[in-house]
DNA sequence: GAAACTACTTTCCTTTGGGATACCACTTTC
DNA sequence: GAAAGTGGTATCCCAAAGGAAAGTAGTTTC
């Protein structure tokens, strides 16, 4: 064997694994997008309801990260001709897709302030108290 | 009914689902850590190791990013007192837990590439293109 | 005819994330 | 004693991400 064959796999399998990674966080990157599906998870939804529910969104930044969920097709958009105009948000098939990785995101977040609420020790606890 | 049941529920269970989603994405949030992660989680590697796999990445960066995570406990550091000084990066335990999440996301990039490179139209050819 | 409502867009400005470069400490090798 | 290798830190600098505020368009309400 010329080649060690453990080491050289083993790498090439990490690399396809990174560049995976990679291409999933180009699509959901910016600040507001993981946040604007977790919130459309839960059905469809006005541009003003949106607002107030992704906390500290502005209408610019909410305008600019629902036209690019658009563009990469994990969102919808439709318009409605009512009196003043209604839009209305929601994920498409291939936008619910993601729905595993979100709902694994916020399972994690609550064991994670559970085991921040409980620290182990009392470093811990001055950290749980800094970050709110 | 004084108040309307349905809607107020379910704004609770969206507005603590929202919270779960951003404690998680605080612990994750910098350009190289979900990817430092990616790459830990096929065995320790040293310091060079990671450089050369997360592609892109600096030793300014790459060194602030890990001591981020070793204060969330999600990465140990060991040193080794060899003749140049070793020193290797694992996930802990409690890092370990965010491999699901990272996994998750390694086969959604899988599949959107798929996606991408056997295009339903023209235009998504266009797209998938532009990007690489 | 002024105000209000929705769904944005535009402009301007600030922050900060992060890249490039150089440097440091320590030891072995030549 | 100079170079090379490891695992970083320090410094400077800049593009881009993002926030605040005001403006737009079309319609309805008062």
């Amino acid at each position: 064997m010329s080649k060690k064959p453990g080491t050289s796999e083993k790498s090439e399998v990490c690399t396809e694994h990174l560049r995976a990674i990679h291409d999933t966080l180009d699509v959901l990157n910016g600040k507001w997008k993981i946040s604007i599906i977790g919130s459309l998870r839960f059905g469809k939804k006005r541009f003003m309801e949106l607002q107030r529910e992704v906390e500290g969104v502005g209408s610019k930044m909410l305008s600019k990260e629902l036209r690019e969920l658009e563009m990469n097709e994990l969102v919808k958009r439709t318009v409605y001709d009512t009196k003043p105009v209604t839009v209305e948000y929601e994920l498409t098939p291939y936008g619910k897709t993601l729905e595993t990785i979100i709902d694994e995101m916020a399972n994690w977040g609550r064991s994670h302030r559970k085991r921040i609420m409980h620290p182990v020790n009392q470093l811990d606890l001055q950290d749980a108290i800094s970050h709110l």
